[in-house]
DNA sequence: CGCGATCTTGAGGCAATTCAAAACTAGTGG
DNA sequence: CCACTAGTTTTGAATTGCCTCAAGATCGCG
């Protein structure tokens, strides 16, 4: 059995609160969607951007509140999610460096989600208008933005066809291996989701109670799927849950 | 007892293998991401549309084919499903005339749903770069395509919120609603939901079985709800079933 | 009128939830 | 360095909502 450790997930805590000009340029020209503007475009589109930073657990915005702003995740992780009536959460997405988020329509809508930092987080806001300037001027971006938008109904549909038709092991699988792959590091307890991730956490990405999440996680542990600790998971055998989703009926 | 009827669904046989170029003109015009074009640029853009006609039960294309095309449903309705390995299918969406569907992203990946045909359905197609070629000509165009694809994002949310904190009632009752809203109809028997809908259809749409479907059909049925009979259904106290949503806890 | 398809209904089983308590962990301050 | 504590995780037992399996009822069509 394996021996229970201190996370391994290195908590990072930069002085998010202040992105130097230097990191908010390259974060910006990193950007998907700017990679193939000239450098002077990108200097232009900085401008336009504010930067703000969050501590973990803070809110960067709620549902229903309007929604003015586009976001740019700088550096951290953070989280879009929707709480339901009784309280319990349903986490959406996983946002990384680079993720564009908030107001995505084109009207000043109300937020259909929650964003939750969860770590440090760095971002760069600017207002929608403003945004939807950039796209107009540069039909290049907007292919780009569309392009994300289109892998993300794709990721949604995905959720979806999971939630309506797999059991909660699988989902609990499947939902690892999606991490591992936007998150995944290399360590010695094997391939790190490399955020901050609790049974209850894993709960609300899967759509089971944390309870559940425990069991599973338990018993992926006994069959050598994986090691975990407190607020982390790692996986040490992908091929194996791989294996196991293929295996689902 | 309400006593059952014909479906008063109407099933429209146009000649679908042959739209119009009048109907061609006019459906394209009509698409929200043209309209504010000069109809001298509609003109131009609908020469690269290709029509065609598919009858009920018919698929456009499968999942996991190259996708090469646009499709924009002139005429009809249809549907956007994946399959499970156990032969269970999920329904991601229905599409009505105006939507448009198909090899969404930029590249040419492979389809990651089936498309198939609900009535007789004219649509007219085009190809992913010819496609994305007019979106560059014209910004307005792209950025409101952004705006649809914005706006499924936040449907299939939607549904994940839903299939992850839901009970199987609220799931069909919140389906009903949506429906009626996207194809609702008054006549006699209420606010006709107009399209073919059967049992198994709505639990392919809220992830249940047709039984379990029919047993919820039958109680709201029961409660005064609905009217309902072989393959239709028509919300007769659309209140009440609103209420149902925010009453669940 | 009869056939195929759709829909309804029942009974039993099972996966996942709920409720509850105990075990563990990492960080804290004595 | 160790005991303490708050938060997390595990495990158990009882319950339940939905699924599965299986008839039977009903409808619409030819």
């Amino acid at each position: 059995m394996a021996k229970r450790r201190k996370s391994p997930v290195e908590i990072i805590t930069t002085d998010a609160h202040m992105c130097s000009l230097d990191l908010r340029l390259k974060i910006l020209s990193r950007l998907p969607f700017f990679r193939d503007l000239p450098s002077k475009a990108i200097e232009k589109i900085n401008t336009q951007f504010v930067e703000k930073g969050y501590q973990p657990g803070a809110y960067l915005y709620f549902s229903d509140e309007p929604g003015r702003n586009i976001y740019v995740l700088a550096e951290g992780r953070a989280r879009l999610l929707r709480s339901t009536a009784a309280g319990k959460q349903v986490m959406l997405d996983l946002l990384t460096s680079g993720d564009f988020f908030g107001a995505l329509g084109s009207v000043e809508q109300p937020y259909t989600e929650t964003a939750q930092a969860q770590s440090d987080i760095c971002v760069l806001v600017t207002s929608v208008s403003d945004f939807r300037a950039v796209l107009k001027n540069y039909p290049g971006v907007a292919l780009q933005v569309l392009d994300v938008l289109a892998a993300r109904l794709q990721a949604a549909h995905d959720s979806i066809h999971l939630l309506s038709s797999a059991s909660a092991e699988t989902r609990i699988a499947h939902t690892l291996l999606k991490l591992s792959r936007k998150v995944g590091k290399s360590v010695d307890e094997g391939l790190l989701i490399d955020t901050p991730l609790g049974r209850d956490e894993l709960a609300e990405m899967t759509g089971v109670t944390s309870e559940t999440a425990s069991r599973v996680i338990s018993q992926f542990q006994k069959d050598g799927l994986i090691a975990s600790g407190r607020q982390w998971v790692a996986l040490t055998n992908k091929a194996a849950l791989e294996e196991l989703l293929d295996s689902e009926r």
